[in-house]
DNA sequence: CGGTTTTGACCTGCGC
DNA sequence: GCGCAGGTCAAAACCG
């Protein structure tokens, strides 16, 4: 779907007041330099994206007004200690599903690219798509392909700008981009 | 052939 | 309580 995937062509732009950093939060690709070396090549006054950040509850980042809606970053998603995989347990034919207000961090970033899915070095797999109310463009759902990272990231395009892309991220990555590919638990993964 | 995407159905939370 | 909207599942289709 992603057509030609060739050089990812993006801009971001970020706003850090965020209690944790990239590298925390699971993406040691982008710390926060590398992260603001991607503003380098775009124009830096233009606002092309903004990030935000959520402490479980909270909100703590900033972000523009329209860019990301409320329900995006600011609802909470209960936990419950679900730690098996995915789908935590097949009470009924598996169908536990729509489970919301877990507990994951989140961070959400408004970016312009031609691209849906940022390069971030992670596996994703595509796992759902849905019409939303407010944008003419479809939300897709995306898991990483790891086996026992259960991050998640929704993307969807703005509805006055198609290339303007939102995409939020869900969750702590528990292994390294390069990683990806080797199925090794090597950090515990504990977090709340 | 195995992994990924598509897509419709289903489930849940929330507002009215 | 009901309806709507969002989120997830899973089977089928697709692709390398």
């Amino acid at each position: 779907m992603e057509g030609g995937r060739g050089v990812p062509n993006y801009e971001i732009q970020i706003s850090f007041s965020t209690p944790q950093t990239i590298h925390e939060m699971g993406f040691p690709q982008y710390e926060e330099n590398q992260m603001m070396s991607l503003l380098a090549p775009a124009q830096p006054s233009q606002p092309l994206t903004t990030m935000a950040f959520t402490d479980h509850n909270n909100q703590v980042g900033t972000l523009e007004p329209k860019a990301v809606e409320d329900q995006n970053c600011g609802s909470n998603i209960n936990d419950g200690n679900n730690n098996s995989w995915w789908r935590s347990s097949g009470s009924e034919k598996g169908k536990v599903k729509a489970r919301r207000k877990l507990r994951e961090p989140r961070f959400c970033f408004q970016t312009r690219s031609d691209v849906d899915v940022l390069d971030d070095g992670y596996k994703w797999r595509k796992y759902g798509q849905k019409v939303v109310k407010n944008s003419l463009h479809p939300r897709s759902y995306y898991r990483c392909t790891h086996s026992n990272c259960r991050v998640k990231k929704r993307v969807e395009r703005l509805s006055e700008d198609c290339r303007m892309v939102i995409t939020t991220y869900e969750g702590r990555h528990n292994h390294s981009p390069s990683d990806d590919s080797n199925s090794s638990e090597h950090e515990g993964f504990t977090s709340f």
